[in-house]
DNA sequence: TGAGCCTATGTTAAGTTATAACGTCGCTGT
DNA sequence: ACAGCGACGTTATAACTTAACATAGGCTCA
C-alpha cells in the first residue's frame, strides 16, 4: 500500500469516527463529497475493504454499515451490540465464547474461519426512556 | 393472515427447499417467474418476512441470501455455519450459547432482542476435497 | 534523478438487493 | 351478498456493491 492509499483511509476513517453510530457506505460518500465531489463509491469500498482488512473498522452485516473499532486493535471477532432505538454499538471481545461456537460448528467437522456476532436490542440509555 | 398469503409463501417455501444452498431473493424470484412471470420483488419480500416472522425460513445477514429452517420449528437464534466453498450451511441450536452472548452484551444494561449469530469457513467435505 | 513498475485511484457503468406507494382483488365473516 | 381487511400487482426508485479499464502518484533501483 502506498502513501496515497492510506491517506485515503484515514479520511474515510475520520469521518467514521466523528459519528457514534454506523454508517453507510454512502452517508460517508455524501461527507467526503463535501471536500471532494468527484469521490466515486469503489474508492469508498476499497478503503472501507482495506481497513477491515486491518481491524481497524468493522463491518455491520445486519445493517450494510459500517464501525470503527472502539478497542485497541484486536484480530478477534468482535461481539457488536446494536441499538435498534438510538443505533450506538457496543463492542465485546470474548475468545472464551469464540472458542465455544467454534466448537459448536466444529461437532460436524466445519472449520471456522470468520465469526458474526451481532445482538440487536436496545441499550440502556433506551431502556431507560422507553417509560 | 388469509388463504391467498399462505399460498404465496408455500410456493416461496418449496423454492427454497428444493434448494440445499441458501438462495437470494431475486434467484427465487427468477425460479417462480417461470410459473408466473408477472411476479414482482415486494411480493417475494413479503412472503420471506411472514416465513421468518413464523421462524420458518432464516435470513443469512451476513450473505443476503435465505435458507428454509432445517430443524424443528424453535424460536430460538440458529447458529448458522456457512460454507464459503459449496454454500451449504448448517444450523445448531445452543440455548446456552445464547444465554451466555446475552450476558456479555448485558454486562452494560443492554437488552438484547435478537441475535445473529453466523460462522463462515469450510464445511467437511470441502475441507477433504482440498488437497 | 529519472525510468519503470506497482498499486491505488478516477470514472463509467451496471449488477444486486430492498422498499415505498397506491390501486385492486380475493378472502373471510356476518 | 356485502363490507372490510389484508395480501397482492405494479410501477418506480432507493440503497448497496462491484466490474472493468484507463490514469497517475509514488516507490525502487540503478
Amino acid at each position: 500500500m502506498n502513501e496515497r492509499g492510506k491517506r485515503m483511509q484515514a479520511e474515510v476513517l475520520a469521518v467514521l469516527r466523528s459519528h457514534r453510530a454506523p454508517m453507510s457506505a454512502y452517508e460517508m460518500l455524501g461527507c467526503l463529497r463535501r471536500e471532494n465531489p468527484r469521490l466515486a463509491p469503489p474508492t469508498i469500498y476499497r478503503a472501507l475493504a482495506a481497513l477491515i482488512e486491518r481491524g481497524i473498522v468493522h463491518r455491520l452485516e445486519s445493517l450494510n454499515a459500517f464501525i470503527a473499532c472502539q478497542r485497541d486493535r484486536h484480530r478477534q471477532a468482535s461481539i457488536l451490540s446494536i441499538c435498534d432505538d438510538c443505533g450506538e454499538v457496543e463492542e465485546n471481545v470474548s475468545t472464551e465464547l469464540l472458542k465455544t461456537l467454534s466448537g459448536i460448528a466444529g461437532k460436524s467437522g466445519f472449520a471456522p474461519a470468520r465469526h458474526v456476532v451481532e445482538i440487536h436490542g436496545q441499550c440502556l440509555t433506551c431502556v431507560a426512556e422507553e417509560e
